[in-house]
DNA sequence: GCATTTACCTACCGATCGGTAAGGAGTCAA
DNA sequence: TTGACTCCTTACCGATCGGTAGGTAAATGC
């Protein structure tokens, strides 16, 4: 097996994903981005639906390694949470490519038969959520009331980075500069709040 | 031209559209749910472009209604603003399929080469910075701070609107349930911490 | 040194994509 | 009665979709 090959076609297939859509990607297209022909493509990862499969495992993976990279820095329940959440909020667009196929997985997976790759975010809600009891005052709260918290909080992070491009072009440069500078110090009080 | 016809057609593609996407609905499977040929669609469409351009139309004009039909109940402005985000929070899985074809263009009009309709989102975005500058202590923000602000708080209700059905999966009916439960308390307890 | 495997290729398949052409059935006004 | 218009049809079109078949050339294993 090539040492390169493979993981090159899986980072282009993470940027059109990410783009595009799993429907509004090709294979032919992906494998041309490399100068390869779709057929290579096929030979490395059998079905359209298996290199989607492994493009979510990579982001899975990268994400955990990301949050216990976070971990070895010993501090209070509350800062590390807080700290995890505002780590997600990464300003460049590359930064945002696996939230992005994450995005689209969450709003595709209904209509899509496999259902079964929506368990590669399990790990690390449970994680969070794991987190969020770490915090006075929430130590017996059910699964369900902490999921609420921390799906907030995701989404507040999330959603802005994903919408970054758009917003650019409705409030111009100017206008989102000053909401990237502002982002981290409300973000941070907002979570600040939501954990009471 | 037909009185039903076209609502009938533009409600299949927003359906269809908030569950595929742009890409994944064709207009043969729009037309199919409706008992017509796909050329009965393009003969009021013309293309499909077009047809997706007004049913992000449509979910603009929604929108906008459903935040003026609050407007009439006088209210202290931080209750103003507080009440428009919880209203966006829809238990229901059609009460967020404008949601979802939101959220599909915000991913997808990044590539796309017409991207002029996210400009659809502005009067609904200014509404909403203009109900946070009149919140207590934040009269003199910039647009962009209170963007970051407006976002986060969009981001909190509809990251988890739109992830309900997977979330169902991967969590189970029961804990899901708590989480729907306990969201709405959760929620304002993030927006007053949000806006100090 | 020979067999196997790896890594790609060209050629092709049926299905489906968005869209065009042309026309039929019904309504309505002149 | 005729012409224009609306609504929707069948019959296509070229392009592209994901995937298969079969082969070649180089690397690898024994």
């Amino acid at each position: 097996m090539s040492t390169t090959t493979r993981p090159d076609l899986l980072q282009a297939a993470l940027t059109l994903f990410a783009e595009r859509g799993f429907y509004g990607a090709s294979i032919a297209e992906i494998s041309r981005e490399l100068g390869l022909t779709k057929q290579a493509l096929l030979h490395h990862f059998g079905t359209k639906e298996k290199l989607y499969g492994d493009v979510l495992q990579l982001i899975n993976d990268q994400m955990l390694e990301q949050m216990e990279a976070l971990q070895t820095r010993p501090s209070p329940p509350e800062h590390h949470l807080e700290e995890t959440i505002v780590a997600l909020y990464g300003p460049g667009p590359e930064a945002t490519l696996g939230a992005r196929v994450i995005m689209r997985e969450l709003l595709d997976n209904v209509s899509r038969a496999e259902q079964a790759r929506s368990w590669y975010l399990k790990p690390f809600l449970e994680k969070l959520i794991d987190m969020a009891r770490q915090v006075p005052g929430h130590h017996s709260r059910s699964d369900g009331e902490l999921l609420a918290v921390v799906y907030q909080l995701l989404g507040a992070v999330n959603y802005f980075s994903l919408s970054q491009p758009t917003l650019l072009q409705i409030f111009g440069k100017k206008t989102l500069t000053e909401t990237k500078k502002a982002f981290p110090d409300e973000l941070r009080k907002l979570i600040r709040g939501a954990l009471g």
